[in-house]
DNA sequence: TAGTGGTCTAGACCACCCT
DNA sequence: GGGTGGTCTAGACCACTAA
């Protein structure tokens, strides 16, 4: 572990445990740096760590103080870009169903060429799938994927956990992802698989994963039910600049 | 500028104009360094904004990498912590219209107390607004905010915009907000001001707007007409650690 | 084994806040 | 003017990759 990463650790402890009291300024940089036995700039990196984190904030010419709301924050899992998630989280008592309502191959239409910078020639799978959560209607997940990126996708690996293939079996790292938002009117298939009623709308999500190195890797659209997730999360720095 | 930042930008800039070809090795530290007079570290710190850019990654070992979809980012406005906003952009040429519902003055809800870190003493503003954008009903606004934080307010800055106000006459400095999207049935006010039918849902938008400080300023939930926004963001670094 | 990125140091100078 | 954070340097060592 970087000696950074460990002072931020200790201090992000200290936090929690009242040593450093809210909204009280922090020893400075050049005493921190003498505690730990270390130099300024490893001190800075530490609490620019502790800054992204939301745990303090610095104000040049006066000192670095702890957030009112660092508490909560130290006290959840919530990490820089992993900030996103559905509300409904998925745990170990529940039981998590796959149904796979289509699986085919095709070559994309114009927008998935778009979305996935694919030529029109590169085939692409075409995976709709319906996952059940405690015997409930989950969600509706329409997904495609470049057949030369993730290849032997199978019936089995469907009924298991895709992404658990792409990263174990292929070893393909997962980068940043773009997701859009958006309350929609239930379709048929929505009404079928959804059982929602004509008035009861869904939350649709649609995605394109890339991986590490940038290369689009899926395209997906996922329904849910309007009363069964929320999506929740944080936005840093509305300031900059 | 910090010449960091001034290195980033060039280094931006090489990426956008081909000077740096897509998927290719950029020139290693050591020469850049050399190529722009300054030290190693700065070159790093350099990389390390066009890293959480998403313009760049590094592998430790073999070297700085271009990312297969670094155009399209280098391209739009998208930046570290403001990667969150409605797609529905309002701009110059749209006229945006204020039709304030409530404004008054109570006592905060035990919900509102737990977002807002409030006592139950503590009197806040309760506000509603109606959102026209080019005629067209846009929004219901719903917002609480503690009377202590923001005093002051008045009609007049109802009218205009509620956050000049409390950044510009009030000094305060915006920081994080967190928000949950859900979709919802239209209640009785969504049908009134929003035009909405029985079977036309609405996109609600909670928000915890925080100061620098990590002080919970304002609660708001937002409704919008399903067919008027969606919300779009960038999620980073899905696999940290 | 050579090349590359990740980290760290000690000291320096500047910009800014506060009194 | 004294204190504090922001930046920068030159050099060093380590960890990892790739051949």
């Amino acid at each position: 572990m970087a000696k950074y990463k460990e002072v931020a650790n200790e201090i992000r402890k200290r936090i929690k445990n009242g040593t450093y009291p809210i909204k009280d300024r922090m020893p400075d940089q050049t005493t921190l740096s003498k505690e730990f036995h270390t130099s300024r700039v490893t001190i800075k990196k530490a609490l620019d760590l502790l800054t992204v984190a939301g745990l303090v904030y610095t104000i040049q010419g006066s000192g670095t103080y702890i957030k009112q709301n660092a508490l909560q924050l130290a006290e959840s899992s919530i990490r820089i870009g992993q900030n996103v998630g559905l509300t409904a989280q998925v745990d170990e008592s529940m039981e998590l169903e796959n149904k796979t309502l289509k699986f085919g191959v095709r070559f994309p239409t114009e927008e998935e060429c778009e979305q996935l910078l694919l030529k029109k020639e590169d085939p692409v799978y075409e995976i709709d799938r319906l996952r059940i959560l405690n015997k409930q209607p989950y969600s509706l997940e329409h997904s495609i994927l470049p057949l030369t990126l993730v290849p032997g996708v199978t019936q089995e690996v469907l009924q298991q956990s895709m992404y658990d293939y792409i990263r174990n079996e292929l070893g393909i790292v997962f980068g940043e992802n773009r997701q859009t938002i958006r309350a929609a009117q239930p379709d048929e298939l929505d009404k079928e698989y959804l059982n929602c009623a004509d008035d009861e709308p869904v939350l649709e999500v649609s995605k394109v994963m890339f991986t590490s190195s940038g290369t689009p890797l899926e395209y997906s659209k996922v329904r849910h039910r309007f009363d069964m997730v929320e999506m929740s999360f944080v936005n840093l720095n509305t300031e900059l600049e």
